[in-house]
DNA sequence: CGTGTTTGACCAGCGC
DNA sequence: GCGCTGGTCAAACACG
């Protein structure tokens, strides 16, 4: 890890100055995991550095409430610029509080004295939406729309408050299947993109013209490490999670971004915490510990 | 022609 | 009630 990504990731961990990052509080269903936001996607891939070997982490991490953060480095997938450095993820409070802020505003006034069937739908629509699992990393990035191997159809665009930057909105364009993205880049690091996926892809990672998965990680060093992933079956970052619900508090969908970026991550020291019963194959490709995410 | 983007309009939720 | 804001729609447009 360079010692920008190391300042990259203490900057979105311990801004508390930040007005969007400081109210964990009002953001109740935000989970946030720290498996281990002291190695960078590199480490991860490649293994430590000594240097780091002997790092040892401050008493910072406590319980879940810090965030977690993951940086991965992109390859050159995608519309990914082909310098290896030119792409980072993570994902942190920032972001969680970006993508979440709507979650904590809404739903507040629920309680609608208005006709039985209106107060009904509304409660429904509300179910449904929080029916849709969220989450959101942080990605440091050149590019705003990163390649992620899903196909996805932009259907709209909002400047930001408080930021020059506009939000765009993404569907996916697959049929009958509803996730939808939105990214934006941060006011606060314009190099960094905020990824915010809502829902669950119910079908395969489609194959691109040549053939390939393609992706924001499919560089060919990347692509060996989704082959099992691709013979997983259609939701495979979704069963995956679903694997883990009692370590992420979750049971069903994720990023395919989150997918690339587990799937990427390169096991260096596995921790001896208790594995899922069905992690099976996959601890030989997805090191839990050093991933996360945080769902919003 | 199929697919995806752009962009102004529209709608709903929320705070004051 | 009103204004602000976020999210979505859909027509027009661009591109391969």
């Amino acid at each position: 890890m360079s010692e920008d990504y190391r300042e990259f990731y203490y900057h979105q961990l311990f801004h508390d100055d930040q007005p969007r990052s400081d109210d964990l509080s009002v953001h109740p269903h935000l989970q946030l995991f720290d498996p281990n936001p002291y190695l960078s996607f590199t480490e991860i891939l490649h293994g430590p550095t000594t240097d780091h070997d002997k790092y040892s982490p401050p008493e910072i991490v406590k319980e879940e409430e810090n965030p977690v953060v993951v940086v991965v480095e992109a390859g050159e997938g995608g519309e990914t610029p082909a310098t290896p450095n030119s792409s980072t993820t993570t994902s942190s409070m920032e972001a969680a509080a970006a993508a979440g802020e709507e979650y904590s505003n809404k739903g507040k006034k629920e309680e609608s004295q208005d006709d039985p069937s209106k107060k009904e739908a509304k409660v429904k629509k509300k179910a449904e939406k929080e029916k849709q699992p969220r989450f959101a990393f942080m990605t440091k990035s050149e590019v705003d729309h990163l390649e992620d191997g899903y196909r996805w159809r932009k259907y709209g665009q909002k400047a930001v408050k408080n930021s020059p930057y506009p939000r765009s909105y993404y569907r996916c364009t697959t049929q009958k299947c509803g996730v939808k993205k939105r990214v934006e880049r941060s006011y606060e690091d314009p190099s960094t993109v905020i990824t915010t996926y809502e829902g669950q892809h119910n079908h395969h990672v489609p194959a691109n013209h040549r053939g390939q998965v393609a992706g924001m990680f499919g560089s060919p060093m990347f692509n060996p490490l989704l082959m099992p992933f691709e013979a997983g079956g259609p939701n495979f970052p979704q069963q995956l999670l679903a694997q883990m619900p009692h370590l992420y508090g979750y049971d069903g969908a994720v990023s395919n971004n989150l997918y690339h970026q587990r799937t990427l991550t390169q096991p260096h020291h596995q921790h001896s915490q208790q594995l899922p019963p069905d992690y099976g194959l996959l601890q030989d490709i997805i090191p839990k510990q050093e991933s996360g995410f945080f769902y919003v």
